[in-house]
DNA sequence: TATCGTACTACGGCTGTCGTAGTAAATATA
DNA sequence: TATATTTACTACGACAGCCGTAGTACGATA
């Protein structure tokens, strides 16, 4: 019964965490699941219903773009994304919001029950 | 254009903050919204929808439960609700994922960006 | 008399997550 | 060579929680 994140808290901010490897280098959903597991060491393992349908809402909202791409080893093809500058904007607001929300939500936390 | 808190990051934890209150004393929903803006410095303000569906569910759930109560100053009837002892369980919970949450959301979280 | 604060309830919409299912090609295993 | 597993998605619909809108009712204050 090994403790883990519920999928209301992560609600929300699974684009932020997508957004955040994208800021690096383009990428796709396959691999961008993978990198959620290792980053967080098994403790977040993102649905894949809930990864393609992020990357449609972030493409819609345009904070990414999407292009076809046919890796030069294997052959295979596959949907890659890129970051657009609105989602650079996005990410970085996400961020000074996440510092602000994790200071409230934390004077809502009993200290005793911190651990 | 004050940088406020998304209901989305919230969602889910408006219980654990509900229950933060209710640890220490029984309360009904006009009062714990109060307190919610007090602690917060307003930074969060729970819609009274949320609240009082929180109530409903978290009774159903078995965290709370509520009584009539008429205030002998006032006379004012008012639905108040104590904590039970599933309810300090699920506090005691809740606070300890969110140790574990913050955690993982802050591996995904740039440092530049954190202001 | 009217407005404001208090203390709710009802109803329905919206969004993001997730379960289920299916497709298809490449790679590994037996 | 046959089968299983991994890779790389798409479609559909259910569900939960938040929230907008609206309405009720009562007391205090202007």
């Amino acid at each position: 019964m090994k403790q883990s994140i519920s999928s209301d808290i992560i609600r929300g901010y699974n684009d932020t965490i997508i957004l955040f490897f994208l800021r690096e280098a383009p990428s796709y959903g396959y691999e961008i699941s993978k990198k959620i597991r290792q980053l967080s060491e098994e403790k977040y393992v993102i649905k894949e219903t809930t990864l393609y349908s992020a990357f449609t809402r972030m493409e819609k909202n345009g904070y990414i773009e999407s292009y076809p791409y046919q890796d030069p080893d294997t052959g295979k093809r596959r949907t890659y994304y890129r970051i657009t500058d609105a989602g650079r904007e996005y990410y970085s607001s996400r961020c000074r919001e996440w510092a602000l929300t994790k200071e409230v939500i934390e004077r809502f936390i009993a200290d005793e029950e911190r651990v």
